[in-house]
DNA sequence: ATGAAAGCGCTAACAT
DNA sequence: ATGTTAGCGCTTTCAT
């Protein structure tokens, strides 16, 4: 009573029984006018929001949606998560949001509190698609989940991103040049962008002689570390590339880090295309040719793969592919050794 | 029965009374060890997890932090809202995480929403200090609120940035060089973020005379587009100013595109500093001079603060200030004019 | 140490 | 059209 109002109390100043206060709240048909009126005032009057806790346990579903990822500060997450909770806001549903730090144990308990929370669903991107004991929680989760640019467990919905098509475009743009000492840097090849990454890359390299294909991959994080340390590795090296593809979202500014800390310049010593777009792609000095493609779709779709799998349980598995396009900027020249 | 096990499966599993379940989980000391080692088998055969909807509807807290903010996907925020989570998920409390777009309209309804959802406590960046029906709103929601980088209403506790310092010691750092006609681009004078960095502005010439005084202040949005346009027409104008500061965290984008779209150079035709730092300032080439702060030191305070008054719902206003550094890169340089 | 039961705020099924 | 009530899963008080 000096708390926060209830339906309870709603109904006593109103003078109706709480069901009648619950009709009015749900737009059921069945509802005087006046009675009708009299409960919008006593809302008014009491300022009365309805409890959604007590609702979720009484509908046994909390509207609620979870969204995991590994680090929303990388550029290129937030625009994902901005249109997800838009999308999922728009629908009546509240996102919550956690950070996996790309560790399968983060991951693992995360599913649990979300089981706990009675999550609706979850949206997320795993750290490895082949580790048996998180693929079993993750099909044992009788929650639906849709997957983020991964495609295990295959009886899960996903959106992915066409990553080959891109850094199979990004190769040839760079063979273009006359580049043939090219470098794919990019994360743990039992993820989906990483080994889709790897394969646009062959394919563009495919119709090659052995001799004439000096293809370096470096697979183990997508980092901005893991890009910095590659990088000045490859660059310090007798053989260095003559052009780097900084495969993964956040890798560009580890590369440009390792470039410019060799003193080398783009794209005359070194010609540089990021896997990702971003704002420091697209505005560093001379800017870098990416590949892009919408994350506010990425975001919207999964919502949508979520919706439709609420809606019903037992549809077949939806898998949309998000398309690429490489954006051709500064940062490429042919080799010049 | 066929869904998900609750306590009164684990009980009957067991062969106990819930409340008995009820105490071994919440780990009460009058459990005898025998019933106690029951208990945790049939939690374990039946893969028992508490109903986290329930707990809240009986305790009447949810362990659910809402935060609001404008655009996750502006750099800086995702660092914030990363250590926020993190200390939040190691209290035990679960984020929730909603976008402001920087619109009224939308924070008033969150503000339902958070209300509604029953949240224990909301971090949030209003788009106005001096909107009377947001106040209202806000100093009458009976949750904690903690503001991100306002000030206003003077009774929440709030963590604020200490830009006035850094801008003051970027806007005399230019006038070392000899700048008079320096610009300030930032936002709605009426946040805090955009004032403190006006005063800090204003502070930092003050020793000046009338005549000697050149300084150009344009208030409007902490937006790349904001900056872009600002940007372009100072930079048109007849007697374009020497000097930019960028007082935004998402503005300095936008600021270079114009240089660049002048085809100017910096720091020759015009020196520029960021208001806030990012990999874009600390990548471009040149690298860019800026204001820099620890976002996640930002975000951790806040939970702390949050912490704090969930302790103690009575105990005064809390306020703290994250200190700013100037870090000084390549892009200022002496006017050529 | 353990069981029984009330009750958190709500919706929906059942009465009238 | 409206009132009454069971019950969602849990914690806690009151018995024993």
């Amino acid at each position: 009573m000096g708390g926060i109002p209830t339906i309870r109390e709603v109904a006593v100043a109103a003078d109706v029984a709480i069901g009648t206060v619950s009709r009015v709240l749900n737009g059921h048909k069945s509802v005087s006018d006046d009675v009708r009126r009299r409960v919008l005032k006593a809302i008014k009057k009491l300022k009365y929001e309805p409890d959604r806790v007590a609702q979720s346990m009484r509908l046994g579903v909390t509207r609620t949606v979870a969204f995991a990822t590994r680090d929303i500060s990388i550029p290129g997450f937030g625009a994902i998560v901005n249109a997800a909770e838009e999308a999922l806001r728009s629908n009546g549903y509240t996102l919550l949001l956690a950070m996996t730090d790309e560790r399968k144990e983060r991951e693992l308990n995360l599913l649990r509190i979300f089981q706990q929370r009675r999550v609706d669903a979850v949206i997320m991107a795993t750290s490895s698609e082949d580790d048996t004991e998180l693929s079993k929680r993750i099909r044992s989760a009788d929650i639906p989940i849709v997957l983020l640019d991964r495609e295990n467990p295959l009886q899960l919905d996903a959106v992915t991103l066409d990553h080959r098509r891109g850094i199979r475009a990004a190769t040839e743009y760079l063979r273009g040049f006359g580049h043939t000492r090219i470098a794919l840097l990019t994360g743990n090849p039992s993820t989906r962008p990483a080994h889709e990454r790897i394969a646009g890359f062959k394919e563009a390299s495919s119709h090659l002689g052995k001799h004439a294909n000096h293809s370096i991959i470096r697979t183990g994080a997508f980092s901005a570390e893991f890009g910095f340390r590659e990088a000045s590795s490859l660059l310090s090296g007798a053989t260095r590339p003559t052009a780097i593809i900084a495969g993964g979202m956040a890798m560009l500014a580890g590369v440009l880090q390792a470039v410019r800390a060799r003193g080398l310049k783009i794209p005359d010593d070194v010609s540089v295309i990021a896997g990702a777009d971003s704002d420091l792609a697209a505005l560093a000095t001379p800017s870098i040719t990416a590949v892009r493609w919408s994350g506010t779709d990425e975001g919207r779709m999964a919502v949508q793969l979520l919706l439709n799998r609420l809606g019903n349980r037992s549809a077949p598995v939806q898998r949309v592919m998000i398309s690429t396009e490489l954006i051709p900027r500064e940062s490429c020249g042919p080799p010049t050794r």
